[in-house]
DNA sequence: CGTTGCGATGGAACCGGTTCCAGAGAGCAC
DNA sequence: GTGCTCTCTGGAACCGGTTCCATCGCAACG
């Protein structure tokens, strides 16, 4: 068995108390005394044992994170960041994924309350208010994303997107667009649904008609489909807004292989900017939804529901913005456009 | 305060002891008190006090992982697989990142002891020996990437590179391919080591002169600069090989850039395969390194050697294979590639 | 009928820390 | 010298589980 906090006492001459308070970095300690308790940890190669410890606190070191899929590459800066965040304040991540499993979701919050974390990042906007209401109930400060509602121990951080939905627009307008497609998701899911909303209102916003919609899956390959139904159209948009940047890549890979140029002929804008977005040709202009920040935030906000008396939730707010890149350029001239449908390849879509 | 174990006891009418039976599924329990216990604990909405539980067992239920960096798109996959496996045990994941930084592991590396951790897999490949030794004298499970060293306590996953680039290597060669390029890392990693000595093996085994080796940092800029070098030559290769995918699209990059078309005039191939690399244009050839099984692989070695009563390490080989996708092709004939270098733009290079 | 064996249960020690509270001893003012 | 304050220290209870060992009731058996 490893050492223990009573060895590092007994071999430094004094008690356990004394001991505790040094690796506590409390002030209440002679710097010699201190200075002989650090050695001798250090010679016997002592740790602490984390469990005893918090089950002595009466919680744990740990910050939660919940999130849905770890493959989807908007997770790992997040991720990243909520980890940082924490652990420049001492604290651990104790990451947990959901792969959208409603029994899974179930498992993990019940480990989050098990391990007595200090706060929870619900960073999957699949978690309903079942979930906030098991931890509020446990006094564990919860941080939601999108959820569209705060309480005592329930923060959320909403996530505008109409501010870079609308910076897009505005792109598209200057550059002499007038027919607007938008690959959606599906209404099923709650930042789909809001993302189409804010499409919708920025296209009124400016007093342009509004864009032909087609629902997709969020993917590659239904991006891909996607833009068929675009195609298929007798007056095909020359520019296009997606849901996400998978979806939008999949979008320019449906076009290319229909024989038409981004950005030549078709502009095409994702969201997101995930990171793999600038390095696809080509190079994709996206709505960004600044991950780090995000992380960053997650943890602030939890850790003053901790700090605070009350455990009052906040609400925040996540702006968006226009990363403008190589997908996007000025709108072809209308008899490009017509001579394009007269192409023989139209008729294979 | 929430409910502990006592409370349970005392409203089903039995000892704490009893009830720690029921939720530890002992069979030495009647099924009636069972199911009053698990009522009561029901009702009550009991969670039990993961760290009591584990300071009491004298370990925890964690698994460890160690990282270097999450946004590395290998790491994900293996993530999740690792996790997979572990939740289908009944274990948790304890990820920490390194963030490349030395300090940082040692930290992690505490952490991981401090928790009594069950095993860690450390999938970085900047881990030393040092981290080896750390764990294995805790008597810690450790399970370690290409460390090329097992002992007590110590078993490694050794990647056999070589049989995806022979794969490579010989799909080139059969497309016609006579002169070759390779866009290696820095030697001072261990593993872009192993891959550009592998690569150097391939070659020679196939009787075929090496490849014009040029080194960066395993980035998509680094890509594009590199492919540059190998432009300028007098006779450019025909097919470059890449020390990873994301490298190889910024070699591909680089080339459309020059005006050189992939695959039609140089063939690229990458290596890892990442999640994006069928997405881009061309979708990359790449030997693939399979990090589900690693990921899953990594777990059962840990959890045998937990289980095995001499925690002797084994070594175990992860293969790799070649991906063919659209970045490969024929070999360009010798006419037109005289033709290209003289190009105007080769002028630019 | 006494003994044995077995399934079910509980008492109490223990895991390794933290923290409340009491107290020792030094320093200082009077 | 006395009393007070202040700094530092340690004893002991406690956190909430697990587990060793003893015990008890009951059925089976000789």
């Amino acid at each position: 068995m490893a050492y223990r906090i009573r060895d590092v006492a007994e071999r430094a001459g004094v008690s356990k108390t004394t001991v505790s308070r040094v690796l506590n970095q409390s002030p209440l300690v002679d710097p010699k005394t201190r200075r002989k308790v650090l050695e001798t940890a250090r010679k016997l190669n002592y740790y602490r044992n984390a469990n005893a410890q918090w089950l002595a606190q009466g919680r744990s070191g740990f910050f939660g994170l919940i999130i849905s899929d770890i493959e989807n590459p908007v997770f790992p800066e997040m991720i990243k960041s909520f980890e940082n965040a924490a652990a420049q304040k001492g604290y651990d991540l104790l990451l947990c994924t959901t792969n959208y499993d409603r029994e899974r979701t179930q498992v993990v919050v019940r480990k989050m309350i098990e391990n007595r974390v200090r706060g929870v990042a619900v960073m999957t906007s699949g978690a309903s208010e079942a979930v906030a209401g098991a931890l509020a109930e446990r006094q564990v400060p919860v941080v939601f994303l999108d959820l569209g509602l705060t309480r005592k121990y329930v923060s959320d951080i909403r996530i505008d997107y109409s501010i870079g939905i609308i910076e897009a627009v505005d792109h598209l307008l200057e550059l002499g667009h007038k027919r607007f497609g938008f690959v959606a998701g599906s209404n099923a899911r709650r930042s789909a649904r809001k993302y189409r909303q804010a499409v919708v209102e920025a296209f009124s916003l400016r007093g342009v008609s509004s864009p032909k919609i087609v629902e997709c899956d969020q993917t590659f390959e239904g991006g891909a489909a996607a833009v068929q139904v675009l195609l298929a159209q007798r007056q095909i948009p020359t520019a296009i807004l997606c849901i996400n940047d998978l979806t939008a890549v999949g979008v320019m890979s449906g076009l290319r292989d229909a024989g038409v140029r981004v950005p030549e002929e078709v502009s095409v804008v994702g969201c997101e900017d995930i990171y793999f977005s600038r390095f696809v040709n080509p190079p994709l202009t996206s709505v960004r939804l600044d991950r780090k920040l995000l992380g960053n935030k997650a943890f602030e906000v939890l850790e003053s529901m901790f700090q605070s008396r009350q455990r009052t939730g906040t609400e925040s707010v996540l702006e968006t913005r226009l990363i403008v890149r190589k997908s996007t350029s000025h709108c072809p001239t209308a008899a490009f456009t017509r001579q394009f449908h007269q192409q023989p390849q139209s008729a294979t879509w």
